[in-house]
DNA sequence: ATGAAAGCGCTAACAC
DNA sequence: GTGTTAGCGCTTTCAT
């Protein structure tokens, strides 16, 4: 019952009347036992519940069978949850998480790169910060293209310029679903909240905001795009600077994100603009904030327990194996809920 | 400029003209060396940019420096706020977090605590689940029970009958902050709703509440009470019940937490009653949440920076030196927002 | 103060 | 198939 501790292979082959190395291939299984003594050995490891010590298995193989997760910031809905998510598909490969929160911090963002590689682990995948940046910052590049020489790294986002592993959302097909969805509603007057040029996606998005407003002939009006960052003030005062700069006010409006469209929520709140009976509202993550919040919010997903456990698969393969596909893209998907409406035509 | 690798101890001592053993004693700076030698070394580690083996250090002297947390789940704001505040302070003290999620499921409880084990973390620390039980689930008493007398178990719950190390909430103080600043606001009908007196926390808080009740000589209703659990749809049917099975309707209502609170504004929208005009709510955990909804929410924290390192802090010392407080309790702290208002007399 | 040497517990050649 | 042995890279007595 109680798991004796300082037991080792060397006590488990003694007991079978084997060799340590025998018992180490059991536990490996890279190497062919004869069934008697595999048997005799897996008997004793469950009777002491025995588990190889980590550390020695590590320094002798040069693997530690953890992955490194560098996250821009847990307490972000979105990223918990494909933290959760990796983390289930590295339970299930019998991988560890070593996670670190980048809290949008550069000196930390370095720092928590050199400390993963100090510890050796066996891949790092990093999603959001400077792998977000549209253009990437060079001295982030180097440091990352040094570390990515030994170890694999995986990013949500990319690095220019050096061998790291892409794993994206399809943001322009993202914002195809989102838009057109509006479209089929009849809205015309389409506007654009949140988010900056400076980052990748939501560059792409804007890219493809343009497109679709173009080949949907309609009108592209300046003030309809509002930059301004990602959080809930940001989404406020975006749709805030919108109701106030345009005479021809949108009848539906793209948010950045979860967070965003919430601002935008409580800023038609306040200026009495019932969502979606006066304005359509969709955005981007479908996070849980858009089931909870008041009307709930029609929001984009992206399949997070595939997301996560491609990101997983993907640094194990490339540790274990070397490959895997350099570059790939996670198709999003639209949840629709009550925040749109059918256009009123004037 | 480029970090070279492979570079051991052993590469600075022949390089340096001393043994592997001074250059270990400079590493861990654990014995005397002399000022010349001490600095010979320490020009070549920060040439070659060296970093020891930690695998191979914590194989010889028994201390991964790691710490394993487990957490109910990360994508609940609170636990991701904790969390965030335990790594920092880990950091700090040059430890590193393992983070499993346990995700409601028992099993996973179980494995999680074994695998963390079986990672040889210094220190265990584990935050909800069966450690919030009113009463301790024999089995998972028995589990940790064996394990924390190899490495010491921190909770912010507790676990009957075994020697683990208890870092609680002063619940009955937050429920007093929460109530008496009701009470001065005039009001005299007043619920409890959501969360289940299984759980720990919400029957110290359900026994406070009765007190205060008695010692403010305000009359106790049983339909005051609606228990049911901790999420947003909880909430969002504790006062729907509430408002369906009582004549007199309170005049202000304490939400076990966040969601809670937010389903329950829900709720009350519903029904056309205002927050905080018809109704004052007042919430726990003061998360992210509590910003963002319309009207912000008074809720009662907990000063996370200050929990999370005092949680790491206990664990290092106690994995380091061996002892620490036992128990001992966080003040909690009103954050006065929008959600509630002097009660209306009759 | 410092060096030599013996582990820490495992894996991986290498022989047989 | 299986055992022997040499590391993996560090810390830590134990001498000196």
């Amino acid at each position: 019952m109680a798991s004796v501790d300082n037991i080792t292979i060397y006590d488990i082959a003694h007991e079978a009347g084997v060799s340590p190395a025998t018992v180490s291939r059991v536990l490996t299984k890279k190497a062919r036992v004869s069934d008697r003594k595999r048997i005799a050995v897996e008997a004793l490891i469950q009777k002491y519940k025995f588990q190889p010590n980590v550390q020695a298995r590590s320094l002798s193989d040069m693997h530690t069978r953890a992955l490194g997760l560098m996250v821009a910031d847990i307490c972000n809905p979105y990223y918990a949850t494909l933290v959760v998510e990796c983390e289930k598909a590295a339970n299930k490969r019998g991988y560890t998480i070593l996670l670190c929160n980048i809290l949008n911090n550069k000196e930390l963002e370095n720092a928590n790169l050199e400390k993963l590689y100090a510890q050796r682990v066996d891949a790092i995948i990093q999603m959001g910060c400077r792998t977000d940046d549209l253009v990437s910052d060079p001295d982030y590049v180097t440091r990352v293209g040094r570390i990515s020489q030994k170890i694999p790294f995986i990013t949500t986002g990319k690095l220019d310029g050096i061998n790291c592993y892409c794993l994206n959302i399809n943001q322009a097909e993202a914002m195809r679903l989102a838009f057109e969805y509006l479209v089929a509603y009849g809205h015309r007057e389409i506007a654009l909240i949140g988010g900056e040029k400076r980052d990748r996606s939501s560059y792409q998005r804007w890219q493809q905001y343009l497109y679709l407003m173009d080949i949907n002939h309609l009108p592209f009006r300046e003030e309809y795009v509002q930059e301004g960052g990602f959080s809930v003030d940001d989404g406020y005062d975006c749709l805030q600077r919108l109701l106030h700069s345009s005479r021809l006010l949108p009848t539906a409006v793209i948010a950045r994100n979860d967070y965003c469209a919430v601002g935008a929520l409580r800023a038609a709140h306040e200026h009495g603009i019932s969502i979606p009976g006066d304005l359509s509202l969709i955005s981007f993550d479908n996070t849980f904030l858009s089931e909870i919040v008041t009307p709930r919010l029609t929001s984009i997903d992206y399949n997070y327990a595939a997301f996560g456990s491609a990101l997983v698969d993907r640094a194990i393969s490339l540790a274990e194996t070397g490959n895997a596909p350099k570059n790939s893209l996670i198709p999003p998907l639209l949840i629709v809920r009550d925040s749109c409406a059918p256009a009123i035509r004037a």
